[in-house]
DNA sequence: GCCAACGTTGGC
DNA sequence: GCCAACGTTGGC
């Protein structure tokens, strides 16, 4: 299983948004960028990612599976664009900043410090386990 | 609110 | 196919 983390503006979708949506999830759509598109193509059911709050909060804050995946973004005609459904499965018992994480000397080659702009982006297990233990959750 | 970084577009 | 111009993102 691979994981992955997503990045969202919480004022225009939010973790509690994405909370509401319950087991039947929401579309990952909006994203007009061929390397997001091509990492939400490579992922699987079942796959893990993080739920991360861009702007003024900048912190990891929850946990999300991808329960479709990809196909077209229907917020769009256009056929290069492509998205997969994420559901939310727990919120991090503590958030992760971002602080927090470039901090961190095992994080310091995240994608998410490293290329601040990618709205989609590959987490190493590595990571992973990192992040869930500093926000006191469960990687599982 | 600013600006640096980056990706995309379009003219040549 | 190159590259300048432009638009967008997101941290500060």
């Amino acid at each position: 299983m691979a994981y992955w983390l997503f990045k969202s503006e919480p004022s225009v979708w939010g973790w509690p948004d994405q909370v509401a949506k319950g087991d039947a999830g929401e579309e990952w759509d909006g994203v007009r960028n061929y390397q997001a598109r091509n990492f939400m193509r490579d992922m699987k059911l079942g796959d893990r990612g993080f739920f991360y709050h861009s702007q003024k909060e900048k912190a990891v804050v929850g946990i999300v599976e991808v329960c479709a995946e990809a196909h077209q973004d229907s917020t769009t005609k256009d056929d290069r664009w492509d998205c997969v459904d994420i559901k939310a499965v727990r919120p991090l018992t503590t958030p992760v900043t971002l602080d927090d994480i470039k901090a961190d000397e095992a994080l310091s080659n995240m994608v998410l410090v490293k290329n601040s702009r990618l709205s989609v982006q590959p987490v190493t297990d590595a990571e992973w386990m990192r992040i869930c233990a500093m926000g006191d959750t469960d990687p599982n």
